[in-house]
Formats: structure tokens, C-alpha cells, sequence
DNA sequence: TTTGAAAATTTTGTCGACATTTTTTTCAGT
DNA sequence: ACTGAAAAAAATGTCGACAAAATTTTCAAA
């Protein structure tokens, strides 16, 4: 159980405090469930809840100093979202992508980031242009100080922030559960080295669409989608942490 | 109050047992909350839920027979899938978009249907063609029989059935998301005759896959989203419903 | 009659107690 | 020791009571 704390504690409140902020910014009026949301989300981003864990509501109310009734509101919100499974009479667990499921995930990525960063390159605005240049500052920041877990959320984040970027919050909805769904399935199936995009690629992304080159920002992000998916292998998950009754069983 | 009973109840068990029948298979362990969020969601599909329409946890428990708890939680998931809003301190209401969410929900569509209908029409499997064959019949049963509410929601239902054929969880779930909310827009900003889809349309695009054409099925299917959006007169919402203080400022 | 503040009612938010289910522990029997 | 059933503990599910907020009603004063 203390484990858990030290978990969503989070690190070092460093860099990502521009996150935070918005966040307090916009629920200060209701903060306990999507604070807690916000948590585990961010928990999961980064690779510090393993899939499969399990989130006890006596566990979370330590953590978050909060009631049993906004713990229990805050898992029925992530579990709509994906990121954990509601087992009945059970308990919560993270959720534990299979190989079908890594494939959707996948495959709906594919269907859905090409057209979105074709049409953001046809005409940018200045402030998402900022917003994501300001991001990939912050993903070599990161790099440079070798902070693991920051490494990997802002590498996810990337994403997120290109589908920001339209403006459309039914499309930033949409590619931030994909990305949360991706950053469980490259931590089950990904090797190490390949548990955040290299750099490059996302700086080589922007680039295109800083020049307003549909084609070329399209091309790059299909293999950049492409160059994920081929680090990881399907077969053999690393953790599988699944209970031992199953295990045995 | 008795009117809320009588928008939710539904209309007569008819055509629409297959959707019940799956729903109670799946979800017979925890039936309550799924249970309130597809009646409500079908009665927001059907048009029958006026948006703005206050849903008070008194009459919907009294609608559903079931505690306070469990309509506390339908509303927090209706909430999460955007059908309704939630006020704090002030109650639930039926999602009343605005022209800029209008806005969006087409942008979006615009951009994942396609790709969608084309990579659908490369190779649809055949339990898929059947299924939209027979929505399809459905859809003419309905209009044969004049049910006002049948077909405006299998007219939504269409678009959700192709996401469904892609067999890809994720993008049925955006789909669905999508689809619901253009509901709620039809039903704000449209004129009563087009307030469900030419049946026609519908048979030409499932005819286009059934051919193997994905230009010709994406072709249409543009074409069709574009007649959708020029039905609907965004200046002039039919039924603000608003309450009387935002009216009077 | 109209206005506006106070009271009453209704509605939503929160918490704790209890029931039910699951999991762990205990311990007798082999 | 090992097994397996029974008991204990822990966790989740459910409900009702109360608190807090919002809405409606009442009613006195202008």
C-alpha cells in the first residue's frame, strides 16, 4: 500500500507544471475526481503503474486523502476511459492490453493520425505552432536530464498535442485515450530503448508542418507510427503480473 | 415528472429487441447503471430527450426503479460520453450543443469517416455486409411503418454499424460518440424534414462497399455528411429551452 | 399589483453503517 | 508436511440519514 503512494506521488514536480496548473485552472470547482484522475492518468503516462496493478479504494483514499464515494466516482471515470477494468465485487485493476487490442489500438491510430496531421499542416495557427515547439523543447529537456519517467509521458504527449493542436475536443479526446492505451501496450510489449519515441522524429514531424508540407509531415508520421510498432513484439509480454491463480491455473 | 417516465419508457417493444436482447446479455451482472445509460442514450438518439432537459435523480429513480446510487453513476458516465452535462450543486441536464461544438462534431466526422468507409470497402467482411444489410432493412421496415423515432435513431445507427464493421472497438466507440451528438445538433439546428438521412443514401454507400469501391463508398459518404451539415441552419436553433435566465440576461 | 427578502421545500452532495462477496488465514485430518 | 474445509479478515456493494446548496413559495411593505 505504500507502494502505491510513492507511485502516484509522482516525481520531482519539475517541468510538468504547466499541466497541473491547467488543471487546477479549469476543476478547481470539483477537483477531488478528476484530481484524482489526473493522477493515475499521469501515473499510467509514465509507465510507474504497471498494467494489471490493482487499485484498492482503501489504498487510493490513503493517497489522495479523499472519501471511498470520489475514489470510487474517480474509477468509474477511468475505467470509461480505458485505462482501468472494473472487475465486479473485485476491485480495479490497470488496465492490461492483449495483442487484439494492441492491434486496434493501432490500427486506429493509423486510421485516424495521418488525415489529422495532413490537415494541421494545410494551415497551422501560430499558437499551436508554439504550443508544440514549446513541447519538444520540453522532451530534450527531459532527455537531457535523463529523467526517465518525463521522458516517456512527454513522448506520448506529443501526440496528444498535435490532435490539441486541431482544436477539435472530440479528436483530442480520441487520440489522448490512444496514446494512454499505447504507452500500456509499449510498456507490456516494447523493450526498453523503444519505450519513447526518439526525438527526432516528433522534431522532424513539426518541421514539415512548420513548412506547411501536408505530404511530408503525413509520410513521416505514418513511419513514425510504423517505427513504434516494430520495436515491439507481440508475442512475449514482459510482466505479465498477472495474478498466480491465473498464472498456474 | 410523469413526463420524463413516459420519454423514457420508450416507445413499443417493436423492431428494436436485438439491441435489448445483446445489452442484457452482456451486462446481466451489473444491469443498472448500463441499463439507465442505453435508455438514455436511445431516448437522446430517438430525439424524444430535448436537450437542456433537466434529468432530476428523483424521477429518473423512479423511472428506473433503482437507488439514488446507481442514477448517480449512469449520470457520471453519461456525462464522460458527453450526452449529458453536469452543473455542480445544480443537477444533470441533456446536452445542449452550441454552434462551435456543432462545428467540431462534423469536423471530426469529416475526418475519420472517410478513411473509415474506404478502408471498409477494401475488404468488408461478409458478416458485416449482412449486418448492414439488414440494418438497412430495418431502416425501410421503419419507414414503411411511418415510426418517427425508429428511423431517426437507425438513421443515426447506420453510421455507427459502419464504424461497428470495422470490428474496431476504439473507433466504434468515437463513432458512437460522434454520432450521438449530431443527434442532439439534427435535433437543435435542423428542419423536421431532415431530421433522419435519406434511406437512399445509405443503400448507395452500403452498395459501394458490397462493390469493393472504396473511392465511390468515400465519395458518397462525404457527400453525405455534406447534405447532413446543409439541412441545418445554425443561427436559428429551433427550441433554445433554455432556462429563462439566460434568455432574459 | 409588484418587489424583494425570509422561510419552506426540494434537490444535490457527503458520510458512515451495514450486507455481501472475495481473499486470506487457521487448523484439523490424512 | 500437505490438503481442504471452516473461520476470520478484508474488500467491495448498497442503502439511508444528514448536510449543504439551490429553488420555490410565502408574505409583508411599498
Amino acid at each position: 500500500m505504500l507502494a502505491l503512494i510513492a507511485f502516484l506521488e509522482g516525481c520531482t514536480v519539475s517541468i510538468n507544471s504547466q499541466i497541473n496548473s491547467q488543471f487546477e485552472r479549469k476543476f478547481s470547482s470539483e477537483p477531488d475526481e478528476n484530481m484524482i484522475v489526473e493522477r493515475i492518468y499521469k501515473a499510467v503516462m509514465e509507465q510507474r503503474l504497471a498494467p494489471n496493478t490493482k487499485l484498492s479504494e482503501a489504498s487510493l483514499c490513503e493517497t489522495f486523502n479523499v472519501g471511498r464515494m470520489h475514489v470510487r466516482r474517480a474509477l468509474l471515470l477511468l475505467s470509461s476511459q480505458g485505462i482501468i477494468d472494473l472487475h465486479s465485487n473485485r476491485g480495479a485493476y490497470v488496465a492490461c492490453p492483449d495483442k487484439s487490442e494492441a492491434h486496434d489500438v493501432f490500427a486506429a491510430r493509423t486510421l485516424i493520425e495521418p488525415p489529422l496531421v495532413r490537415q494541421l499542416a494545410q494551415e497551422p495557427s501560430e499558437v499551436s505552432l508554439a504550443l508544440l515547439t514549446e513541447h519538444i523543447a520540453l522532451e530534450d529537456a527531459a532527455r537531457a536530464q535523463n529523467e526517465r519517467t518525463e521522458i516517456i509521458r512527454l513522448s506520448g504527449e506529443f501526440h496528444t498535442k498535435l490532435a490539441q493542436a486541431t482544436g477539435n475536443k472530440f479528436i483530442s479526446r480520441m487520440m489522448r485515450e490512444l496514446v494512454t492505451r499505447t504507452s500500456l501496450i509499449v510498456g507490456l510489449f516494447g523493450s526498453s530503448e523503444n519505450a519513447s519515441c526518439p526525438d527526432d522524429e516528433h522534431t522532424k514531424i513539426l518541421e514539415a508542418i512548420k513548412l506547411r508540407d501536408p505530404k511530408q509531415a503525413e509520410k513521416l508520421l505514418i513511419s513514425h507510427l510504423t517505427h513504434i510498432q516494430s520495436g515491439l513484439d507481440m508475442e512475449v509480454r514482459k510482466r505479465p503480473q498477472d495474478d498466480l491463480a491465473t498464472i498456474l491455473g
